[in-house]
DNA sequence: CTTGAAGTTGACTGAATGGTAAACAATAAA
DNA sequence: TTTATTGTTTACCATTCAGTCAACTTCAAG
């Protein structure tokens, strides 16, 4: 019973939104309002803080898209290697997307998000935590597949993930920086070397 | 003549520690004057704004501290792999100190501010992808060094030098985020591996 | 010892922003 | 149609913060 509304989910998609072209510290709670056609008072009924608002985001984005986005990217139904190689293709075209519609190569939102409020903001940092170690996972099964195929040189997969990991959010975040996809173009190719990959036949 | 004065190296030093710990955008100008011992009708005597403190604050950084510093991993009389080896274990032993001192691993100052305000604040954008692309350039050159000298796979140098930094940008976001020296601790072993390196004897 | 440049101080303003409260509106179950 | 519940709106308060200003201090050159 009762109104329904969907001013919460409004809120959740322009905070995310804002956050990830701007930051979390220049993004006011009357920005985020604006931009979701909702009062202030409405806000306060949904959420008591711009940090509480901001988990939720990220957890919403994440179930919502995210999930099933890296579960189509890494899908058995591909090799190992097509699955990582087709990722960052995705990712590419993704951030090439954002640039022409926000003007900025934007990046990973967790990752800049994360890197600047970590240090001050226990309850969003452990929610980047979480999310970036789920991510970090899809890389692990898919190096721990390639490897058992014989296609990815051997040794500590979690390792090897972690170190991919790192290439990419450097990357991306380089790529935000200067805003330039550059960073960004030769990722497939990259990780495939880093993995000391043999692939079989390829496009 | 006049009065002398060092509050504006306090204001630097203040500011460039407050943003490297917590974010651009939580430090007031309020709190640097404080933690410099400084008053903000001085803060403005010397500086016109935040984003005008923060770039002075990055290039004096540079050029009276990181400039030795990169000089001196990235030294001629050290083999091509030594360097970028060297460098990457002072990174780790710096960041472990500034965790014992803050309670956080820090990170990149210039990596963190550069994503936190490059779609917000043109100038501090432009001052930290000239300094990023300075660094890349260490890394480039010891790579170009390397090939000449057999130890490193032959290839596009500057692109191995973006991958290379890209892989330590986000080794260092990950570190902070996560507040974990573990993304940091394989860097020495995993860059070489990534330059496909014959290391001669090393220990 | 005067003078003017360089630097300091503290009090002030105005705008932006986070946060509150109380009245109001819509909805569905009873 | 009542009623409880959920959501909305508006006006408002308090605070923080950037930025200003005029008076004051220190110093060195002449």
């Amino acid at each position: 019973m009762g109104r329904k509304s969907d001013a919460k989910e409004r809120l959740l998609a322009a905070a995310l939104d804002l956050i990830w072209e701007r930051s979390y510290g220049v993004v006011t709670i009357d920005a985020i309002c604006e931009k979701a056609g909702v009062k202030k008072g409405s806000f306060y009924y949904f959420f008591e803080s711009k940090s509480v608002l901001a988990v939720a985001a990220l957890e919403a984005d994440w179930t919502e898209r995210g999930q099933a986005k890296w579960d189509g990217y890494f899908s058995a139904s591909l090799s190992p290697l097509e699955r990582i190689k087709g990722f960052f293709k995705s990712i590419y075209e993704k951030q090439q997307l954002l640039q022409t519609e926000h003007g900025y190569v934007l990046g990973c939102p967790c990752f800049s998000l994360g890197s600047e409020v970590c240090t001050q903001d226990e309850a969003i940092r452990s929610k980047v935590q979480e999310i970036l170690q789920r991510q970090i996972r899809y890389f692990e099964s898919a190096i721990r597949d390639g490897q058992a195929e014989g296609q990815i040189s051997v040794g500590d997969a979690a390792a090897k993930a972690k170190c991919l990991f790192a290439l990419f959010e450097g990357s991306l975040g380089q790529a935000r920086i200067q805003n330039d996809l550059g960073f960004l173009r030769d990722l497939p190719e990259t990780s495939m070397d880093i993995l000391g990959a043999r692939m079989p036949v390829t496009a």
